[in-house]
DNA sequence: CGTGAGTTTGACCAGATGGTCAAATCAAGA
DNA sequence: TCTTGATTTGACCATCTGGTCAAACTCACG
């Protein structure tokens, strides 16, 4: 194991590489099925030297998983109570629909995680993740009060919207299996841009 | 291997525990992540007297898929192309989403296959449930025709059905995670009905 | 170019896991 | 009751898998 000094070049290279064949692994697999030998193979190195970066299959998971969940609640987070509430649910759904596409593996990732009951990440639900929606639930409920939007259940507002906008990106297969050669993303924009118009117009 | 005469009461109460554990552990774990061993304990029986009634551990995961594929499309079936369509499609969603209270491991299962990429059921895709959902699309497509509900995209408003009641059965954890003690079904099956009532009034 | 830290690897290990098998036990009809 | 097929099991096996380790190799820098 590396020193905790600062990382060295390869150091650098050889971690970032590790990550983007575990996030390719385990969202392919979830994390029972994906084995440290895939990753490793993937990422070019040998098993020992992998384990030399981490020192465990969980461990690469965990970095994996916390070092993404910023990025996979961005888009929430900058939902700007002091914007025009329309637009900024729209562009948040936008933004959603945009991951699914440019990041299926991402929303795998913890698409695995959570159909298995989050057995590694249930904390940071409880804590972190409720904190924030629950903030930006009061800044919809504030809209809605204000008469800006129609009056919803803030919390089922939300979680329509990841289910509708991921679920594009976790039943992938399913969704290209039924449309055939149509791309799923070009129908399903306009879809849900229409579809929240009509439910959230007071 | 029991010879293929008619099941004993035996054979009959034995496959049965085997299916409803394995319903509980590849629900739960996805398929890598389900034992042979641990299905056995949960259907009361030892792994060897387990593999006498089915020769593997991918041949129980596929008679339950199997087993289970018709009961879950079951609601999209019953969608009767002679009725009042608001009232059909109102009555599938809330079917639909009962079944995610009442069925969740069922809906895990899938969820677990198709996240990793339906490895197993990849064909049942294609066919059979492609063969379904156009059927059903062509029915929606006729009733836009007529004016009964607004104009949309048949496929993504089969999808985004699917999404929204099977979120909560997937990500039951995640829900409930953010809910805290509200029950999520109580808030989901007013939200999900205003949704659809606005979405497809013409 | 020498040296010490950083990096890589082949060989190996222990436990888990899917699956087999022959022998033992049980159940039901003649 | 006796027989025969159905059922159950303990012991066992091969393979996979996460992880270890000492030795070898490479790189950066004085």
């Amino acid at each position: 194991m590396p020193k905790d000094r600062a990382p060295t070049r390869i150091q650098k290279k050889n971690r970032a590489a590790i990550l983007e064949a575990a996030l390719n692994v385990f969202s392919a697999h979830g994390f029972r099925g994906a084995t440290v030998d895939q990753i490793a193979a993937e990422a070019g190195l040998s098993k020992p030297n992998l384990l030399y970066y981490f020192p465990s299959k969980e461990a690469i998971h965990t970095a994996l998983l916390s070092g993404l969940l910023d990025t996979w609640l961005a888009p929430l987070h900058d939902l700007d109570e002091n914007g025009e509430p329309m637009e900024e649910i729209l562009s948040y759904i936008k933004r959603k629909l945009q991951m699914s596409r440019e990041l299926p593996r991402e929303s795998r990732l913890f698409a695995n995680e959570l159909v298995q009951g989050a057995p590694r990440i249930h904390d940071a639900l409880s804590n972190d993740l409720k904190a924030l929606v629950d903030q930006k639930a009061a800044v919809l409920t504030h809209w809605m009060d204000q008469g800006k939007i129609a009056r919803l259940h803030p919390h089922h507002l939300i979680f329509s919207i990841w289910a509708l906008t991921q679920h594009y990106a976790d039943f992938d297969v399913q969704v290209r299996a039924i449309l055939g050669d149509e791309d799923p993303f070009e129908g399903a924009a306009p879809f849900i841009d229409t579809l929240y118009r009509k439910l959230l117009t007071p």
